[in-house]
DNA sequence: CTCAGATTGTGAAAAATATCACGACTTATT
DNA sequence: AATAAGTCGTGATATTTTTCACAATCTGAG
């Protein structure tokens, strides 16, 4: 794909960017500094202007950078502007949370299908989102990204039938670790982890840096 | 507090181990070598030995590490010894299904309290957890972390009162990035963005490396 | 008791990321 | 037109994290 590709703690940060400056569009700002953006989202300036350097020059010395040049390459760079179809992999506390949370409002991707091995739960629509059986994978269809929220032990078996229905990016809830090829990506959100790493931090970084 | 404070990678891995570790504990295994533990946990075996490392030599040449000791290592490393209270904030979709959703099985940390400001739901319990009203925030009494699942346009002034109220840590998930003093550790789970990253990765980045 | 095989702990090197600091340029003001 | 103030883009540097690679050491078998 992309020959240079730009750091991968730089991908990370471009939709925080983009949020931001949605937000900015929308209140009619027409000019913003990589100052003010630094304060918004909380990551130092410099680090702001080099992540947007592997883009080119999209600024301006002396003025900053005009919110809606910039929005509509971010738009056009996280290709914002068709809807991106993702899956739901188990419709159980979570994943149904994750159905009815409305949390990509200010964003082009949306969750089209989900997947359940619940008879009570197959058949059923969550917010106009069918839920289908957890065999009928091939309804996944063009479907590449897909989010895990099922039980710890069930994650990897089925993450494998997923890729071999097309899945090449999974969004992994479960606290397991899951084998699969390395062409597929997988980015772990483990919360347990997170509040322990927390708890530590707490005890043994408190105050100074 | 320590002084010879340990990577903030390695930290945020040391749950990671401890929940394989509890894993191999109680499938009987009594040794385990780096590479075993690479395999499940999905990080390079000399990253696991040089995280190891830092807290002194905790295996043996040629042999490997003592599952138990290692195991009793961080169990006191991670203080799960003694339970971790936790409050969370907006019992919204995302919030409830915090509450139900028994994510903190293999550890010591429980979610406790909960606040909202829906008097709808303040004053009942959802599995044992009581509701109280986001304005009582006195009775997070002696709490240091707090959840936050709220709207994102409350999230930065009642991340304030928290602030006032004791609590030095918070697991963040709306799309704000609250302001608070440097003092305060926050740590941001944002779903959106998590998505959207991992969409740019498979767009951009995906076979190789 | 010896030796082959396994595995740690770590110095050193590499890679990735973040930050400093400043020249170059833009804008706005007088 | 000149000047002051603001801001980018980036070379250089610092910091953090990962990885390599191997001597030292342990285990277990015969």
């Amino acid at each position: 794909m992309d020959q240079n590709k730009i750091p991968q703690a730089t991908a990370k940060r471009l939709p925080l960017y983009y949020r931001f400056l949605n937000n900015l569009n929308q209140q009619g700002k027409k000019r913003v500094s990589s100052k003010e953006l630094s304060e918004a989202v909380k990551v130092d300036s410099a680090t702001i202007r080099r992540d947007f350097s592997y883009f080119g020059a999209l600024g301006k010395k002396g003025y900053g950078y005009n919110v809606e040049y910039l929005l509509g390459f971010f738009r056009s760079t996280l290709d914002q502007h068709e809807i991106t179809e993702v899956a739901l992999i188990g419709v159980g506390n979570l994943g149904t949370a994750f159905l009815n949370y409305n949390f990509m409002k200010n964003n082009n991707i949306r969750i089209t299908k989900a997947f359940d091995a619940d008879p009570e739960k197959v058949g059923k629509e969550i917010r106009d989102i069918p839920v289908y059986h957890i065999d009928d994978l091939e309804k996944l269809a063009n479907i590449k990204v897909a989010i895990l929220t099922l039980p710890a032990d069930e994650a990897d078996a089925i993450a494998n039938k997923l890729v071999e229905n097309g899945i090449t990016g999974i969004l992994n809830f479960t606290p397991a670790r899951i084998t699969v090829p390395k062409s597929i990506r997988v980015h772990h959100i483990d919360l347990a982890v997170e509040l322990q790493a927390l708890v530590y931090f707490l005890k043994h970084y408190s105050l100074e840096k």
